[in-house]
RNA sequence: GCGCCCGUAGCUCAAUUGGAUAGAGCGUUAGCCUCCGGAGCUAAAGGUUACAGGUUCGAUUCCUGUCGGGCGCACCA
């Protein structure tokens, strides 16, 4: 395909150069010059392949421009500069076809790996994504929001670029946590009903609960709070209905699990014993001060940690080595984990239990998704209607939409503080980002619907008695549009999802200049058909790239100027 | 005390696994609609990348130290 053209170019460049490895291609970056004397794209590759193989850079460069299958109706121009920069230029008549190819390609499927800005480079390679994951002892927070918006973009951007990702969410139904909410939902049952009994310490003190407990049916409870083991009933029936209120916010926010994995289905399997007789056939078990260790620190842990205390309990730590155990058994190749600011400290002890228990050290991967500060009038903002104590996902899609607050948190990276200004997202009628896309969009779908009322179409094959694109608008735009593909490529290596709302604002930016410097719809119909052409090319990569991150691209928007106050 | 994340324009943040002259938005200032959506566009101003060293062709990025903010440091999850 066109767009890959050039990532498969630099293949057969390193193959043909005889420096072929899949890892140099993977090491390959492509990026856009700031400077457009630059060209169109430029690469460090051979900076980097002189290193490793000692040759001067500027004659590695040499090599693979010459080794490189290039077309000349492609690139008008592929050169040495710097220290050992190759720099690639498009051809204009590329660029004046490009629209057209765009349009071939189509809209973007990423589970069918369909539509512009598709790749297979990975072959189906099995991945899995799991984000969220709360514990299902209350409801979801503005962090889960963030974790949400990034866990999905990052599956949708997986199988764009050829992945075999699923999403999944990992239910803690097993602790001590979900006991106390049992214990927690029966007090306040035993409260609504006017009986005494004691709150546990440290329950879950939210209204939430309360609720709860008075959709509970009365005789059932009733009985259950009579039987020596009635939190349990109550616990089951917390964990159900807390379970699809988590499952329904998420739904509504667009994010959709291949699977809802349950810890205790690990004990039930008996998987968690399973893998501590695992880690001792290994050797990597032993017994110390009446508890069972593991031995972390052989692979870069600071110290070895207790998988089961002295009471014969297992610590939170097992059941987490099973279940990416259990993960690596289901074929993947690589999991990918979301997880909140306080369990960074996990990430080296579970990381290295993995490589004890024999698995590939790069097979965890575990992103950060930080801390979220909600600001409202400059001040921090804590409260819930629903919740009593924090900031719900319901309560932020209530205020200002699912669109834009996954717009929001796909802007910042992901492992980055974020302060979340709630009155620049509130605002539908001024200078937020989230609406400059969407507006783009809109405006397109506009001069569209004003070009088909004369009957102007941008049909998918040009014409011949059209012109080349020449203004310097045309051609930004174009060469800006070649870029997606190799952005979706990138944000999706590197795990990073806010390159994708990066490249929308700028490609919407672009858009907007040329819609002011070119008009498109005019009596030259030769050109009306080509700058259509070019506008609904943009349309669609814009289509595309909102569809990655999970937000809607309307065809209309209302114009909300007389709202202002 | 130890570990992790962060420190970039007045504010919020980018800068693509180390790349060429550090960029956007907001805010500020000055302009642009008889014309396809003004939720738009053009321009100006704004920087010793917290600080001090080091590594190299090249450092906002990597290393060491200092300062500041956040989060962890359990036989809790």
């Amino acid at each position: 395909m066109v767009w890959s053209a050039l990532t498969e170019g630099f293949a057969e460049a390193l193959k043909r150069a005889g420096l072929w490895s899949p890892e140099r291609l993977a090491r390959l970056e492509l990026s856009i010059p700031r400077d457009t004397g630059h060209g169109d794209w430029t690469t460090n590759l051979a900076l980097l392949l002189a290193r490793e193989t000692g040759r001067p850079p500027r004659a590695v460069a040499e090599a693979l421009i010459a080794a490189f299958p290039r077309d000349p109706a492609q690139f008008a121009a592929i050169e040495v500069a710097g220290p050992g920069f190759i720099n690639l230029r498009y051809a204009d008549a590329f660029l004046s076809g490009l629209p057209a190819r765009i349009l071939a390609a189509g809209a973007l499927d990423p589970e069918a790996r369909r539509g512009f800005g598709c790749h297979d480079h990975a072959r189906g390679e099995k991945i899995l994504v799991e984000y969220v994951s709360a514990n299902p002892t209350g409801p979801l927070n503005v962090v889960n929001a963030r974790a949400a918006a990034v866990g999905s973009a990052l599956v949708r951007l997986l199988n764009a670029t050829g992945h075999a990702a699923a999403g999944e969410y990992y239910v803690n139904d097993a602790g001590t946590q979900v006991d106390l909410l049992g214990e927690s939902v029966a007090a306040r049952f035993a409260e609504h009903l006017g009986l005494a009994r004691a709150f546990p310490e440290n329950g879950y003190q939210g209204e939430y609960l309360r609720d709860l407990a008075g959709e509970l049916d009365p005789p059932a409870a009733r009985a259950a709070l009579g039987r020596p083991d009635g939190a349990a009933w109550f616990r089951d029936r917390a964990l159900e209905r807390m379970l699809e209120s988590q499952r329904r916010d998420l739904s509504g926010y667009g994010a959709e699990y291949a699977r809802w994995f349950r810890e205790s289905e690990l004990h039930a399997r008996g998987e968690v014993m399973r893998t501590l007789e695992s880690l001792r056939e290994r050797g990597m078990v032993y017994e110390a001060e009446g508890a069972t260790w593991v031995r972390t620190s052989s692979f870069g842990d600071d110290k070895d940690r207790v998988v089961v205390r002295s009471n014969g309990a297992p610590t939170y730590l097992l059941p987490d080595i099973a279940y990416h155990r259990d993960k690596r058994a289901r074929g993947f190749r690589y999991a990918i984990d979301l997880w909140g600011p306080d369990h960074h400290g996990h990430i080296l002890p579970l990381q290295a239990a993995l490589q004890a228990l024999g698995l590939e050290s790069g097979f965890l991967e575990v992103l950060i998704v930080q801390q979220v500060n909600l600001l409202s009038g400059g001040q921090p903002v804590r409260m819930s209607k629903r919740a009593g104590e924090f900031v719900t996902l319901g309560d932020l899609v209530e205020d200002i939409g699912a669109d834009c607050a996954k717009f929001f948190f796909l802007m910042r990276s992901t492992n980055a503080h974020l302060d979340f200004d709630l009155d620049l997202a509130r605002r539908q009628n001024d200078e937020n980002p989230a609406y400059y896309v969407q507006y783009a969009h809109a405006r397109i779908a506009s001069i569209l619907r004003y070009a088909a009322e004369r009957g102007l179409e941008p049909s998918a094959a040009a014409g011949a008695e059209e012109p080349a694109l020449a203004d310097p608008a045309e051609l930004l735009l174009a060469r800006r549009l070649a870029a997606f593909p190799e952005v979706v490529r990138g944000a999706a290596f590197a795990r990073e999802p806010h390159r994708l709302p990066a490249y929308l604002l700028d490609t919407a930016a672009i858009f907007h200049r040329f819609y002011h410097a070119c008009r498109v719809v005019t009596e030259d119909q030769a050109l009306s058909i080509a700058r259509l052409r070019l506008a609904e090319a943009t349309r669609l990569v814009l289509h595309n790239g909102l569809a990655l991150m999970g937000v809607s691209a309307p065809q209309r928007m209302e114009r909300a100027a007389e709202a202002a106050t």
